[in-house]
DNA sequence: AAAAGCCCCTGGATGC
DNA sequence: TGCATCCAGGGGCTTT
């Protein structure tokens, strides 16, 4: 569900608002991706220091140690300072002086850990292997282009895959491919330098628009303040198979890759 | 090293 | 109405 404009918007949604805020308690639901990794308890009394993002992952910075957070497939954050009894598919709540947050998450793929340090084992093995950050200055079309290069498989799913840039899903893989003029199928290797530029511009345009828009909103998602997002409503491609290409007029196609739907305009994009 | 599959889980939409 | 099937914004882990 969330791609990163989604999980950036989450993050601007309460970042300032938790910021300062003591610890009371943690509240842990149903089991999630993965234990929490210490003592619910032991954090009560600690200091929120801020929110930082990492791909697709939120860092809830303490005044020692940090909580990763991650959204899966179907998770959601809200923070309030008056939050309602817990439902079913509330399964993590950090209680602090300034509010509560809340995550959300009917599937369960969602994570919440705990890490002594960045540097820490724990932090290390979901944070080490992400790629570059495309709104960052460090993507740029060189790096972009050398990542490339030593990927045979489809473009779309080296995008997906995180380990060159991250923070690109389901959603902005196949809409930025559009935008690029690029068959998903596409070996990422036999892209031309030119075309590598193109979906590098193409990849920060459409996660800036989106992220402007207050990100995509396909079942459910919202901001920690409950804003839902509306940039589906311009997806060129996504969940449009048979629909006119808003740009040439043909049916847009879908096809699996990786267990996943892509979705392309067989006449814009080329191989 | 990289690629391809598998799987975690629940709910909504669709079809019979 | 009931039940089976398929699909969903992710990504770590295991196997080729």
């Amino acid at each position: 569900m969330p791609e990163l404009p989604e999980v950036e918007v989450t993050r601007l949604s309460f970042a300032n608002r938790i910021a300062g805020a003591k610890v009371l308690s943690l509240r842990m639901g149903k089991p999630l991706r993965w234990p929490l990794g210490c003592a619910p308890q032991g954090l009560a009394g600690r200091t929120v220091r801020g929110v930082r993002r990492r791909g697709k992952y939120l860092l809830i910075d303490l005044d020692r140690g940090l909580l990763l957070l991650h959204l899966g497939m179907s998770g959601s954050l809200s923070f309030a300072a008056h939050m309602p009894v817990a439902g079913v598919h509330d399964h993590f709540d950090l209680v602090t002086t300034k509010g509560t947050l809340r995550l959300n998450d009917p599937r369960r793929f969602g994570a919440v850990v705990y890490a002594e340090s960045e540097e820490a084992s724990e932090a290390v093995k979901l944070l080490g292997r992400l790629g570059v950050e495309p709104l960052s200055d460090d993507f740029d079309v060189d790096r972009f282009h050398a990542g490339l290069k030593r990927r045979k498989a489809a473009i779309k799913q080296v995008l997906l895959a995180g380990d060159v840039v991250v923070g690109v899903g389901n959603i902005y893989a196949s809409e930025a491919l559009f935008l690029a003029g690029i068959l998903p199928t596409v070996g990422a290797a036999r892209l031309s330098r030119p075309r590598v530029a193109k979906l590098h511009a193409a990849i920060r345009d459409i996660l800036a628009r989106a992220l402007t828009s207050g990100g995509s909103t396909l079942r459910n998602f919202s901001s920690a303040s409950g804003e839902k997002g509306h940039f589906q409503l311009e997806a060129m491609v996504y969940a449009r198979e048979g629909q006119p290409c808003r740009v040439c007029g043909k049916a847009i196609k879908s096809l699996r890759q990786g267990q996943r739907s892509t979705f392309y305009c067989p006449a814009c994009q080329k191989a």
